[in-house]
DNA sequence: CTCAGTGCAAAGGATTTGCATGCCG
DNA sequence: CGGCATGCAAATCCTTTGCACTGAG
């Protein structure tokens, strides 16, 4: 999928498509699309940055906090969500690739924030490469690079 | 390239340059340098890779379960130490540049097994500029960067 | 002497799990 | 119907903390 290909977040038809990308793709690993894993979903895209568990239950109280783990869970491993561990306190958790344009994130270590950031992509292209070719040389099979930056936010 | 004035892993100075440079960090915050962390600096210099606290304290079963976490602590806070989150059960430990070379990780999304890899001097300075570039762009301030492969290693 | 550091045991807290029930296919 | 999904409450388990004691300066 290409990145001038996916709607714009804000657009209208930007929850349909995903929904129907996440339904096919669980699917085809014999799960279930429902309902409260399609609010879980709505949550998160309509929040449009990583969240906690908090974020997420308090966005939308129905959500049990039980099933929004076993959800967050069900939906990563199907490669839908990301997990970002910051290691303070509550992991957080966004849309995955290629629903999100990828990019990075620049993780305040005072107060946990996260705010995504987008690299050049030609050095991107360079990451890629080396990270690839270090793999095989490893027989290591990558599935995602991540790339944080880490520091103090404006506010902190 | 600082790398060759810094004692290679296994040399028998190694660990006296490391001890010498974590005393010095320390007692500038007014941090004593005790047997303790001694004992939890070296077990981590010789084990040469990212531990986990249950990897420590097996390796040096004299150190105290509380303690090791203390003093990881007081170390991750002068900066003498990295604690990486993989987000899979322990946090892993390692001594921190410039203590340890520029590197990165590749962690094993199954096992969670961790493998330092280094990245080409040129890939790593253009990443460099981009992150700067736009730390400076978000008012924020940068302190480290990370940059992890996660998949699947040769054994899983 | 004083106060940071230590070790034990207990607490804290994010995440996971057992179990009975609901609901989709 | 059969089995995945859900929600509540309880359990789990990594990590932190209270407290009394020890040791370095």
């Amino acid at each position: 999928m290409t990145a001038e290909s996916l709607p714009v977040p804000g657009d209208k038809d930007h929850l349909a498509e995903i929904h129907l990308q996440i339904g096919s793709r669980l699917a085809r690993q014999e799960h279930r699309y429902t309902s409260g894993r399609r609010q879980l979903v709505e949550v998160m895209a309509q929040a449009g940055q990583p969240m906690t568990l908090p974020d997420i239950v308090a966005a939308d109280p129905n959500l049990a906090q039980s099933s929004a783990y076993r959800n967050l869970d069900v939906l990563v491993r199907s490669g839908v969500i990301r997990r970002i561990n910051t290691g303070s306190d509550h992991a957080h958790f966004e849309l995955a690739e290629p629903l999100l344009r990828h990019h990075h994130h620049m993780i305040c270590i005072r107060c946990g924030s996260i705010e995504d950031i987008h690299l050049d992509s030609k050095v991107e292209l360079m990451v890629d490469k080396s990270l690839s070719d270090i793999a095989s040389q490893n027989g290591f099979t990558p599935i995602h690079h991540s790339l944080d930056l880490h520091g103090h936010c404006v506010d902190c």
